[in-house]
DNA sequence: AACGCCTATTAGTAATATCGAATGTAAAGC
DNA sequence: GCTTTACATTCGATATTACTAATAGGCGTT
């Protein structure tokens, strides 16, 4: 009966399948951090994922073990080639469903990163294709966000945190790792502190942070904010 | 850092949350079992979940012990008043998903079954109170089942293969037992069996099944498959 | 050198979801 | 009445993802 035909399961088998759903959003993460440029370790990865230490050595092992990432002497993690096609495709895909959250189901800046969280995984290839299409041109998310294979050589990679006083800013992109905070989001959003925005820095400082001037607004962003703004100078 | 707010993960903890996800797909394909009116036994939702017999034990054990489902002497399920609810709500989302699917994502009659079940689990309210909006007025799937709390006293409870021999049949509903094989709906497709499409039973037996005429066309159906086809007969 | 912090790992446990094998039970057929 | 078939259950096992508690290494400060 209606049993013939059988739709291949999102969950993994036991052994030797794909990775996991999981290990896919491990992946992702690693993504992230190596383009912030710090270090890749498991502590950091465990503030990402919300989970213990134990949790993430467990998995970790097993993504080496299964040729996803690799690990030298020191602990630090790098992806595999094919542990990077991974979780670049991941990426596309979080980024390309952003667009798509605002653009065509009209939702709000800071409730997009969650959701697309939630639907990554859950797509099937035409429905990534379908919303390709629909997106169109564009070639980051809506937080600037460069979508891989859409863009190439990226300007805005400058972090605001580390901007001479007296130099003048354009915000291009506010960095995945804020995004998990959308009170953040919220925030910025409310002070149009968002993709395209110029600004004079008027004054940086370590304990201070960075101070902003705009048409007689000014903002004052602590460091560790600031690092999450990136773009260019001038 | 940016570990302040957390999302609430879609996997459910240890015990005593809601009914996990898996549990929420029991309960959909309960609900579609008596919708059609079959007993409700454990050897049904192993064939519909494609999962051996223990299996469905364990789960449908866990979903009594948690109050979801009770079961009579000779093992029977039914649900309980907080199933029902949950299972109208896997419902009316995984309907409402399919006609978002075709008429916004521009998918295919035969694609979107499997899409919603993909997708079912992973929306929030907000995405959920966005694909409402956005399908409007309808109050059926494409496939013509109609979506909880949309619609009362729907029509289209003849099922084809029990309409006599002479009578006209307007077919109104191909029900979601149907779905799950890809193949069937577009072949049902393929020769326009749609909803709202007219025919004349020209004859019925058990052994040959149901045969249908419309301005020449001849279609012979078996039982088993008329069955998937409810709608009105005059 | 000793203390403490950050980090990583082991060990042990738990919940969920799955399996195959074996066993029981009840209805249906002969 | 015996057998077959369908169904449900128990048992033992595995994979994944998680936790806590405890251990241990490294590195910097006092």
């Amino acid at each position: 009966m209606a049993d013939a035909i059988k739709a291949p399961r999102a969950r993994r088998k036991p052994g030797d399948d794909g990775p996991t759903d999981k290990m896919r959003e491990y992946l992702e993460v690693i993504y992230y951090l190596s383009a912030r440029g710090e270090p890749i370790i498991g502590a950091r990865l465990a503030e990402w994922m919300h989970v213990s230490a134990p949790t993430v050595t467990n998995i970790v092992q097993r993504m080496e073990d299964q040729g996803y990432i690799a690990r030298d002497g020191r602990g630090e993690i790098s992806l595999t080639t094919e542990g990077f096609a991974l979780a670049e495709a991941m990426v596309r895909r979080h980024r390309v469903l952003e667009r798509f959250l605002v653009d065509v189901m009209g939702m709000q800046w800071h409730q997009i990163h969650d959701e697309a969280v939630r639907l990554e995984h859950a797509l099937s290839p035409v429905m990534e294709e379908r919303i390709e299409a629909l997106v169109g041109k564009w070639t980051t998310c809506p937080h600037g966000n460069p979508i891989p294979g859409r863009m190439v050589g990226y300007p805005g990679n400058v972090r605001l945190d580390q901007v001479e006083a007296g130099q003048r800013f354009t915000l291009l992109r506010i960095i995945e790792e804020a995004e998990e905070n959308s009170d953040l989001i919220r925030y910025f959003e409310g002070n149009r502190l968002t993709p395209g925005e110029q600004f004079l820095v008027s004054d940086r400082s370590p304990s201070v942070g960075v101070t902003l001037q705009r048409e007689g607004q000014t903002i004052t962003l602590s460091q560790q904010i600031a690092g999450y703004l990136w773009g260019e100078a001038a």
